[in-house]
This record gives C-alpha cells, sequence and structure tokens, in this order.
DNA sequence: TAATACATATACCGGTCGGTGTACTTCGTG
DNA sequence: CACGAAGTACACCGACCGGTATATGTATTA
C-alpha cells in the first residue's frame, strides 16, 4: 500500500536497489514492484518496458551517486590532489567490503550486449560525469595535459572496483591511490 | 553428429563462447547444447549441473588465455619492461573492437553474487595468474618493491579493460600504457 | 557374440520470465 | 455529487529456465 502518487517513485527507488544487489538481468519485474510495495500491472503503466525502467533507475542511481561522492570528497579535502587521492579512499572502504559488488554501470554494461539497450548511453553518461569531475580537479593543478592525467586516474579507479569485485578487499586502492600519487608528482614535475 | 568421445569436449567449447559472448547467466544449458551439436540430456551426462559446467569451462578458458597471452607477449619483446608494456598494447587492440566485451572472469563475478559458487574461485585463481605473470616481469627490473609494481600494473590492466567495456577504443589502454611506463621509470629510479 | 558405456531423440516437470487483459476500488478535482 | 485518473488484485499468455524420465541406437571391448 504505497500512498497515492508516489508508485512510480517507490518502483525507481527498489529498481535501483534490487539492480545494483542482483545485477539487471537477474532481478524480474516481479521483484521490482513486490519490492516497491505495487504491483506489475502499476509498472508498466508507468514504465513502457523493462528496459525502459532499466535505464530511468540507472540515471537517478547516476545522480544521485555522483551528488553523494562530490559530497563526501569535499568532506575530506579542500584542493585538488587531495580530493582526487580522497576518491581512491572512499572507494576503497567500499571495496573492502566482502559483499563487494562493484560499479552498477559497469555491471550493466557487461550484462547487455546490445550496444543499442536504452541503458547502455545512461552508464557511458555516468562515466563521462566522473570524467569531468576528474578533469575538473587535474586542471587546477597546473600540469600538462590535464585531460590524459584524468583520463589514467580513472583508469585506476576503474581497475580498483573491478580488482575487488573478484576479490575484495582495501589493498587495490591503496596500490592505485599511490600510484595515482607518483602519476600527480611526475606531471606536475613536468610542467 | 559429434563424433564419439567428443561430446564433452564440444561441450565446454561451447560454453566458453557462448559465456564469452552473452554473459554466464544469460545463456541457458539449452543453448549451449544445441551449440555443441549434442542434447541436454548428454549434458548433464557429463556435467553434474550448469554450475559445475560453468566452472570448468572458465577453468578451461582461464588456461588457453594465459598460453595465448604468454605467447603474444613473448613475441613482441625479449625484455620484461617491453613484455609489460606490450600487454597494453594486446588488450589495447582488443578493446577497441565496437563490441569489446570486457573481462569473462570479471563479468562472470559480477553475474554471480554468491561467494559460494564454484566459479567464484575460478575467477580468482585466473586473476592470480596474471598476477604471478606480471610479478614474475616486475621482479627483473630491479626495483624496491616488485609485487606492488605488479599490482599496480594489474589494477591499471583491469581499469582499461572496464573503461572499454563502457566505451570501447584505444584510448584507454594508451593512457594506461603511458601511466605503467612512468611507474615503472619512477621505482626503478627509486631503486 | 554378448555386454556395456556412451550418445541419441523426445517429452516432460515445476517454476519464472516479460508483458497483457479485465474488472474492481479508491481518490482528487470540477 | 459525479467523473476520470490512479492503483489494486489476479488470472493469463507464450517462451524459456534448470533438470529429469524413458526408451532406443551404436560403437567399443571383453
Amino acid at each position: 500500500m504505497v500512498p497515492r502518487g508516489t508508485a512510480r517513485s517507490s518502483l525507481l527507488a527498489s529498481a535501483v536497489d534490487l539492480i545494483a544487489a542482483h545485477g539487471v538481468n537477474a532481478v524480474g519485474v516481479d521483484a521490482i514492484a513486490d519490492r516497491a510495495g505495487t504491483t506489475k500491472r502499476t509498472l508498466y503503466q508507468h514504465f513502457a518496458s523493462k528496459d525502459a525502467l532499466v535505464a530511468e533507475a540507472l540515471s537517478a542511481n547516476s545522480t544521485t551517486w555522483h551528488e553523494r561522492v562530490s559530497a563526501a570528497v569535499a568532506a575530506r579535502a579542500e584542493d585538488p590532489e587531495g580530493q582526487l587521492l580522497a576518491l581512491f579512499d572512499l572507494i576503497g572502504e567500499d571495496a573492502a567490503r566482502p559483499a563487494y559488488r562493484g560499479c552498477v554501470f559497469v555491471n550493466a554494461a557487461a550484462d547487455l550486449p546490445d550496444p543499442a539497450h536504452p541503458a547502455r548511453p545512461v552508464a557511458s553518461r555516468h562515466k563521462q560525469r566522473l570524467l569531468d569531475f576528474l578533469t575538473e580537479r587535474t586542471s587546477r593543478l597546473g600540469v600538462r595535459d590535464p585531460q590524459r592525467l584524468a583520463r589514467q586516474i580513472k583508469v585506476l579507479l576503474e581497475g580498483v572496483v573491478a580488482t575487488a569485485l573478484v576479490d575484495p578487499g582495501p589493498q587495490p586502492a591503496q596500490d592505485a591511490r599511490a600510484a595515482a600519487e607518483i602519476l600527480i608528482m611526475t606531471e606536475k614535475g613536468a610542467s
């Protein structure tokens, strides 16, 4: 029994949670509707298909993810270099949990081989936003090629996530953070 | 149909291909049996369950992967540093293809949230073998901490794979290779 | 030659998949 | 109050899921 007019957002929240926990393909529309406290019929009155619901849920997840990360990073450091390194600590804390499930958007891309699936551009956009976030910081470091440094830091972050997905633990994040420090220092020195 | 005594290996090969193409959860035992030119009944005479078949197929895939990569790397360079960097070129060539599907073992880990699934240790072992391969090379560089450098290079490689899974292209591999060069050079200088 | 192991074809099991049809109730608003 | 939109309950669809039963054929080997 969901209050009037909240069925849609309940369904989205339910989809976000279940997709994060089990993956896009492993969760069914029945489970999403049940967890939202509504029915499958209502789900299909708000969303054209499961694919459309998945895309919208991932999009919402992306927005909250960036808000949460921006706030957490800002709370840990003021300077751009400190914020970039704080990202590794943040992800490292998640990645150390035994049931770590990696990045929802990478997993979604792996689950959806069809490049035409509506959720694929959502994942792509999420990663672009992350890259923008990083580039904004590297641009204030006074290095020669801020874009490339941002891409390299992003590769390190993605590597931490993928590595910890197979073998959860704090090690990858620590190693990657140290690598990022070296990259930043080297680029600063060569500027 | 299938010659005597080859049903089992045909089923394994079929499972390897289909899992790589569609993911563990998205492929059914019927499809695996059909592609192998045999039947589901025969499949269950050779494997206790789908999970067991999946684990064995991934294990076989891991073996051939390492053989193929070792040979390809050795063909491109003699020295350990050249071999390490050649790995980025190799993966970069795969990752540039539009339909790039990432790492089968990482995808399997994402597809199988249950840590007790028999395929999970197979993925873990695959990554350990990769780390051993890298450590063997970093140990001959004369650096202070070869183990850590190997882990850092592995994080870079995993990052290339994950990044290209969402947005295929040659860029991540190039960036990661350049980052690896800096890490190696820095560690060598500090030794 | 007879026995046995391997592979075949085909049908079936209960359950779940994404998606729909239909009829009923509840609510906010004109 | 009356109307229409929103939500509910529930049965249903064809297709597929992992896994099994049964019965037949065939090649190797003792």
